[in-house]
DNA sequence: GATTAGCACTCTGACTAAGCGAGTGCTAAC
DNA sequence: GTTAGCACTCGCTTAGTCAGAGTGCTAATC
């Protein structure tokens, strides 16, 4: 049951006027401000046949109709087209992003700032995860009599330290030791399988003197393993969803700000979703069953992925976010191959 | 022109009524509540003289009285009693914290958590600031090639690094000759120290094969110490300002969630404040002129220190949030004596 | 002189009714 | 299949009413 040209071309001037006004629109106002060459009489039919079969609702007898998600879906799936960003918007991204260039976190973090200026809605970035990333080495170095730091390498060149105060007192040549014990034994193997397999088993103890020392940093090493692991969100314009008419009603604006209050939860959400642009609208949505969500991922070093998400109401410029989402995670695995990258020499 | 006792009551029965209820208070609900032995009458006369002191107000003539900042002021520099904790909260308290103990930044976290908990308000917490931090020593290591990672690791054990790129090869002799180098140069000076002299000049370059590297390296050097000067800004419980009434509108609401979003300027505006427990009430505030703000600091070994905060109406109960407050500073001042400490040897 | 009872007055908030405007749905004509 | 016309629906706004809470003042009382 396909919709024809006609209803695909009210359906879309639907949406139009509804992402715009954000108010449900009438046959009339259709019929006036798109010149499709028939009445309003001939699109209430259409309306009305459209909302038969789901793609409008209608709030009450006497209003507008309201694009559905299964309409925004139809939108994005095959309506809508690519846009292209201004030259202002290319400027911003480009001159923001180059000023934190060799800052990794600070250009994530500019990077959802940019979203949220540029399309006036919140957005998040995640930093990439690590959970692929492999250990280079582990060194542990003196502070004082019973103080050391712990600091573990991956090969893409993260690393993650922790202090720790120790039970026993040790010698620079235990902890030289042992830091090659350890990088011999966890040197090439990811983060996740070395936390996994239970590690305290794992380490040689050849040498009697290193045996308390170990034990006193295990626990250490496990938890720096866990830290780095971690992926760090930062959020930006969570404000800016109070100058939508949507959220004009307290609860709805406290729904929505409560969905981030818990952000491990919100992490471990976006983590688990699909590479590249990814849409969910509306009900396709775990929580927040009126909102939004688009994500896209970006490379760094072609490997580890990372994430951008902006999140709104399902009334958006799908075709203007998706697009700038696009250029910014292609300018951002850009900015990303060479710093860390090993494909310069 | 002191105040009566009895206006002294008056004005506290005032004050508790309304931070219980949020509503005026009007004299016969004073009379029936709380024994002063006199009636509504007098009442009406005392809280117009009240008024006229500018303790009280009025939102229109037929309503009952609401205190001011002038009040809540007064109540709490000399009406106010310490309060107990429940020990129920003593037990969530010593629970939380001492599961994160040896997690510096996870603890400070859980108390800022535990403060919007018990009071549910929105709370906060700072990180030690750094800037009285001494230089223990600075480390150059290799990563691959062209990647090296800069460490610096502070007197207290604080610890930043940074990967870098550099434009020159190096080899494993440079970097050690010239982590000494550096670590001589600036080990017991503090970061605030470092950064301001411009250090490009001070590094000694006796030898030549240093020079370009260290060209190479200064920049990230300085990126690292600013790094490491920063502190961590945890917000908690945001939304628990929905709660009251105070903010059902949503202007208000946006209007204090606005105030976390320039991260910065708010971390800038709590480091400025004096330090052990400081009240400020309505108007005395910079912005949010319709909150109050409760800030205290614990320490870290003694030396760093850092902060926690509550906000909320100026409508609070100042001698419990105060009151927890105290007790939670300690609680953590306590815990992080002896691991970063020097005094159990 | 301080306190209190009594009462007129004020203001808010909740409720109701009327009127307006936008928009539909149906019918009949084109 | 399309369109004009028209009755009808619904929500929103405005005005009006009423009850309730509380004050401020006056005059009586302790």
């Amino acid at each position: 049951m396909d919709l024809s040209e006609r209803q695909l071309q009210i359906l879309q001037a639907i949406i139009n006027d509804y992402v715009e006004n954000a108010e449900p629109v009438g046959s009339r106002s259709i019929a006036k401000k798109y010149d499709l060459g028939v009445s309003p009489a001939t699109i209430r039919n259409e309306m009305s046949d459209l909302e038969e079969m789901g793609y409008l609702t209608h709030p009450h007898t006497s209003a507008g109709r309201v694009p559905s998600d299964k309409a925004y879906r139809l939108y994005v799936n095959t309506l809508m087209k690519k846009k292209n960003l201004s030259a202002r918007d290319k400027r911003l991204i480009s001159d923001r992003l180059q000023a934190s260039r060799d800052e990794f976190d600070a250009t994530i973090r500019h990077a959802a700032e940019l979203l949220s200026e540029i399309t006036h809605l919140t957005s998040f970035a995640l930093t990439p995860a690590t959970n692929e990333e492999t250990i280079a080495f582990i060194r542990l170095m003196p502070v004082d009599e019973r103080t050391i730091i712990l600091m573990i390498v991956g090969e893409s060149g993260n690393v993650t330290n922790t202090t720790m105060r120790l039970k026993v007192p040790y010698t620079q040549e235990s902890l030289d030791l042992l830091s090659k014990n350890m990088t011999v034994t966890y040197k090439g193997r990811t983060l996740d399988d070395v936390l996994k397999s239970h590690i305290i088993e794992d380490v040689g103890t050849d040498i009697e003197a290193l045996s308390s020392l170990r034990g006193n940093v295990m626990p250490g090493f496990l938890r720096t393993l866990e830290d780095m692991l971690n992926v760090n969100l930062y959020m930006e314009g969570m404000t800016n969803i109070f100058n939508l008419p949507e959220y004009s009603s307290i609860d709805r604006a406290r729904d929505f700000m409560q969905l981030f209050a818990q952000k491990d939860w919100f992490t471990q959400k976006m983590l688990q979703r699909a590479d590249g642009v990814v849409v969910t609208i509306g009900d396709e949505n775990t929580k927040m069953k009126d909102c939004s969500l688009i994500t896209a991922t970006y490379h760094v070093d072609g490997k580890l992925v990372g994430k951008l998400g902006v999140i709104g109401p399902t009334r958006m410029k799908y075709d203007e976010v998706t697009s700038l989402m696009e250029y910014l995670t292609n300018n951002l695995s850009e900015s990303f191959r060479l710093p860390d990258g090993k494909d310069d020499e």
